[in-house]
RNA sequence: CGGGGCGUGGCGCAGUCCGGUAGCGCACCUGCUUUGGGAGCAGGGAGUCGGAGGUUCAAAUCCUCUCGCCCCGACCA
């Protein structure tokens, strides 16, 4: 591609809607534009990165024996019908209609779509297991759009779905897509982790994210350094904190704590560490009305939490229901003489022998609570957030440590949910009639390439690994005016072209400076530098972008050193 | 949706408080010079100041409504 006569725009500044380093640089090398929040074009140098993801996502699926198809964008209202989804999806679900009124909905995602295909031709276990994908546009009307095209409304998503007979068929499945999805990110030359997680509005059980490491990314993960444990912090365990400050619950005492309502008013005020208070969190199910006691230390787990009550409607109490309840305002409540309310106590409370607590009057706290001697709880279950530092469950010898990233993968088994809501069955060798057991698996493509930048960047620009550079080698000629050096641009980059290699020729008639940011800015691993001194003795300058290193070669030996580059 | 900020040539911004008919840097076009790290000189093109309504002799500036974008919180590939 020459660039003189490319659609390949840069920006020196960096626009000033756009906060992380892969949005900024995005939008600097001119790979995207964006058209409305959350909706994006590719450029020609975003799509060639777009399209050699695609490529790499393709083949590992097909060597997986997974087969690639195309299902609809525009999905009838009546499918998500079936399964509950209009409501589980909600706002989520960009919904429109058609001239008679009928609703549609602009794909989120295609568990309905591909179950609905299967019901229809799968009929015996002698088919299964047959595992789908496609690479589409998936749309989200996302509560926020965020980071260009790392929280998009319109992306693209690989999407796989497999049906079986067995849970052991299943199985095999999903560890071959792991497999694939860890082969597929390595062949990037991303790190990435894979780890255990919630299954939000998907379904199922069992599943797992694969996590781009990066400090821009949305989500958190925690691991163990000694047993290789990994979880989202929504999935995640722990025994507790490696050392836990121990409240005495000799004698239970109210105190006058005039204006301290937060965690850390409160403890800065009796001098001792968070920890030893325990935080009681009032919500609403239905009519009824529960508290969450929760270390000082921790947040709430609202998915835990709901789960062990068994209500995902549960919401928290508005400030006057939290008044009305417990006779103070809101930051002094506490389980002592909390009647008619649930109470569920974090497993972790377990450990405390004494604890300071809100004592349901204004400006005062109780300390000295003990659990099971001055309150009931009438349910202990896990439903506190892991923090950094806690111990292993998985070995109790670890700490676990909290990392950051970029969620680019999840794979789920969906188990019947589907399959039973939409009547998807098949005869069994038993000869029963079963619904099938169905997995899905997620591989976010365009957000691949904000997550790929946001490991590989430096001051000067995008550092592209190799499989996903748009281009392998930039020719930078430096003077247009030398007939030397325009006869030798030619043939470079005609010969680059033959040998196969994707190649940029700028040949825009800008002076070195600029053409040396360009290049920098777009992250080209290779630069062919053409300049009058290096050309009058036959040869020209290597630049290899990710090691920083220059390297000065006789023009005849340009294919074979990048060649040789590419071969490593 | 709640909270905050911002909309002025392609990009980044000033001007708004205190009304007087739009400016700066970069980019762009032409010419000459220059050619190993975002060149110099000369000339030039480009903006209904997000939109609508209002106040006024006069509105980017004041008032009302509205649309859009970004950031912080609840979602997820």
């Amino acid at each position: 591609m020459r660039w003189s006569k490319s659609y390949l725009p840069t920006y020196k500044e960096v626009p000033k809607d756009a906060e992380i380093p892969s949005h900024q640089l995005m939008l600097r090398a001119g790979m995207i534009r964006s058209l409305t929040s959350g909706v994006y074009s590719f450029l020609p140098l975003g799509y060639r990165v777009l399209h050699k993801i695609e490529t790499i996502v393709r083949e590992e699926m097909n060597r997986i024996g997974s087969q690639e198809v195309q299902m609809p964008v525009l999905h009838p209202g009546e499918l998500y019908e079936e399964t509950g989804r209009l409501k589980n999806f909600g706002e989520l679900l960009f919904q429109l209609k058609d001239r008679r009124g009928r609703l549609f909905a602009l794909g989120p995602t295609h568990e309905e779509v591909v179950t609905d295909i299967a019901r229809a031709e799968l009929k015996s276990y002698r088919q299964l297991p047959q595992t789908l994908y496609q690479i589409l546009v998936k749309f989200r009307d996302e509560f926020r759009p965020r980071f260009g095209v790392m929280r998009a409304r319109e992306f693209m998503m690989k999407d796989a779905y497999s049906f079986h007979a067995s849970q052991e068929s299943l199985q095999e499945t999903y560890d071959s897509m792991a497999g694939a999805y860890h082969r597929i990110l390595e062949r990037f030359g991303l790190e990435a982790v894979q780890v255990e997680a919630e299954s939000g509005a998907i379904g199922g059980d069992i599943n797992h994210e694969f996590i781009v490491l990066a400090n821009a990314g949305e989500s958190v993960i925690f691991r163990c350094p000694s047993c290789g444990y990994a979880a989202n912090d929504e999935r995640a365990v722990s025994l507790g904190a490696s050392t836990l400050e121990k409240e005495s619950s000799g004698k239970m005492e109210t105190v006058a704590t005039p204006g301290q309502h937060t965690v850390e008013e409160v403890s800065g005020f009796f001098k001792v560490s968070p920890q030893r208070l325990v935080k009681t969190l009032l919500y609403k199910s239905g009519e009824k009305n529960i508290a969450a006691l929760v270390p000082g230390d921790r947040e709430l787990n609202e998915i835990k939490f709901a789960k062990a009550i068994g209500d995902p409607d549960a919401r928290p109490m508005t400030p006057e229901e939290v008044t009305a309840l417990t006779q103070a305002p809101v930051g002094f409540a506490g389980p002592v003489g909390l009647d008619g309310v649930h109470i569920v106590a974090d497993e972790l409370l377990n450990d405390y022998d004494g604890m300071i607590v809100g004592a349901n009057q204004a400006d005062a706290h109780t300390r000295g609570v003990k659990m099971g001697r001055d309150f009931t709880a009438a349910q202990v279950a896990r439903i506190s957030m892991v923090v950094e530092g806690d111990r292993c469950t998985n070995c109790d010898t670890g700490r676990l440590k909290l990392s950051r990233g970029v969620e680019i993968g999840h794979i789920f088994k969906l188990d019947v949910k589907y399959s039973k809501a939409m009547g998807a069955t098949f005869l069994d060798k038993d000869g029963q009639e079963k619904a099938f057991i169905m997995g899905c698996y997620g591989f976010g493509v365009s957000r691949a390439v904000a997550a790929t930048i946001e490991q590989h960047y430096d001051e000067k620009g995008i550092r592209w690994p190799k499989a996903l550079s748009p281009f392998h080698v930039i020719v930078t000629p430096l003077n247009l005016s030398d007939a030397g050096t325009v006869s030798t641009m030619e043939s470079i980059y005609t010969d680059l072209g033959v040998a196969g290699f994707d190649v940029l020729l700028d040949d825009r008639d800008l002076r070195p400076g600029p053409k040396f940011k360009d290049a920098e800015l777009i992250g080209v691993p290779v630069r062919v530098t053409l300049g009058e001194r290096n050309l009058k003795d036959g040869r020209c300058e290597l630049y290899y972008r990710l090691e920083d290193r220059t390297d000065v070669v006789a023009i005849t030996d340009v294919v074979a050193k990048v060649r040789e580059y590419y071969a490593l």
